[in-house]
DNA sequence: GAGCAAGTGTCGTCCTGCTGACATTTTTTA
DNA sequence: TAAAAAATGTCAGCAGGACGACACTTGCTC
């Protein structure tokens, strides 16, 4: 919308992964992760950006109790790492694989300086992206305070399918590699009401799910 | 630290109101409000950003229900509305003036991005203020999730006094604008807890306080 | 393919903190 | 300076949802 309707033509790929794009880069970085390793920890200098190609990643941090709390499942295309944008000289939270076979394009934050200041729709891009976020935290904490555990994870599936999942009509299916507790986790309540909580909403014929898959009947019915 | 030592020495004033500073710049926006005022209403256009030279402002926004809820409360060097530099074109919030003789430094985003490509330092510290905003905002969504609300209001208040209050030793004084309600909104509770609260911790002698200041005998001992 | 770990399903108990209601005090307005 | 409005103080009642416990199921691992 208004002065920034030339995002949309900003391919994050063909400027994270030159290699798939043109003649082979010195610098770039292209790495390959299995499942349960990390791309960084907590403390770790932050002096790169990531782009998911392949796979997820999750972001998660561990509470003083030790508990570990997923912040938030990224797949294909999707950026972290960006805070090391914004003078964050370590990280806060942790970046681990979540499936096989998961890859990553890398940036150093000099890289992406260079980059974001050679094009500057690709830098709009970015920056509109940590406002999306900010946004995003915002009605986070929003619907933490005034919304129960029902409408939160009612509005959580239905953000889901519509930004990741495939549409048929008015239904939706996503597959995902979300435990019962990640899902609470990203909501803010506990893996036992999420787990009561789906069965209730299946009950209802709202939605239906499996361990990998959510599939929603129809996204309108869905309040 | 780190590589971005130098930000200490950006004075914001001094890039916000030239006019105090040197000659009168043409296109230079210095603005004057009384209590009650709006500097901006939610949806309106997203091209200013604002710093805070006197009084008050606080940001806010309402519920499906009409109630007002407080996001944050601005004083003197405070900037706000630089989510106008991450592309956000229509405010999501509004922006009224707290107390009589405000005084608000204005620059449109077009001369916003101009400083900031011509002071890269005055750049780089604007950044790491949206980046500090981000982690404040996910310590938030931390704190809502675990922690209880005597919890969440002892953070607050030690928080508070230290980044805006009087140091004396251990003591700690400050003034403030903040009814119970605004506390309230901004640790995620009801007016009725926060007074419940505020006395239980007067009573057991860890802090004192009137309408207008907030006085902490002994910072350490708030735990 | 057996054994183990991780994930899911379900329940009863309990407690934090919300709700609404009302009294009192302070501040603002006319 | 009186009246109205806003802010603060206090309480009883209630319920959303956390917590712990345990059974069952699925999916890894060796």
């Amino acid at each position: 919308m208004g002065n920034l309707w030339f995002f949309e033509k900003v391919n994050l790929f063909s400027i994270f992964c030159p290699h798939k794009f043109k003649e082979y880069k010195e610098n770039h970085q292209f790495r390959n992760f299995k499942k349960g390793e990390f791309i960084y920890f907590s403390d770790d200098p932050a002096s790169s950006i990531y782009l998911v190609t392949e796979g997820k990643v999750k972001l998660l941090y561990y509470t003083e109790e030790g508990d570990e709390v997923v912040k938030s499942v990224l797949a294909r295309g999707e950026v972290f790492g960006e805070l090391a944008l914004l003078g964050e000289d370590t990280r806060q939270d942790y970046a681990q694989v979540v499936t096989d076979r998961t890859a990553v394009c890398q940036l150093t934050l000099e890289q992406m300086q260079q980059l974001m200041k050679d094009d500057v729709p690709f830098a709009l891009k970015i920056f509109k992206l940590i406002g999306l976020r900010i946004n995003k935290l915002e009605r986070k904490i929003e619907s933490l305070v005034f919304k129960d555990v029902r409408t939160r994870i009612i509005e959580f599936i239905r953000e889901f399918v519509l930004e990741k999942g495939e549409k048929n009509g008015t239904e939706y299916k996503v597959d995902h590699y979300l435990t019962h507790k990640d899902i609470a986790d990203l909501i803010g309540t506990t893996r036992q009401t999420v787990t009561t909580l789906l069965n209730e909403l299946r009950n209802e014929g709202k939605i239906d799910f499996s361990r990998r898959t959510i599939y929603v009947a129809d996204i309108n019915s869905l309040i």
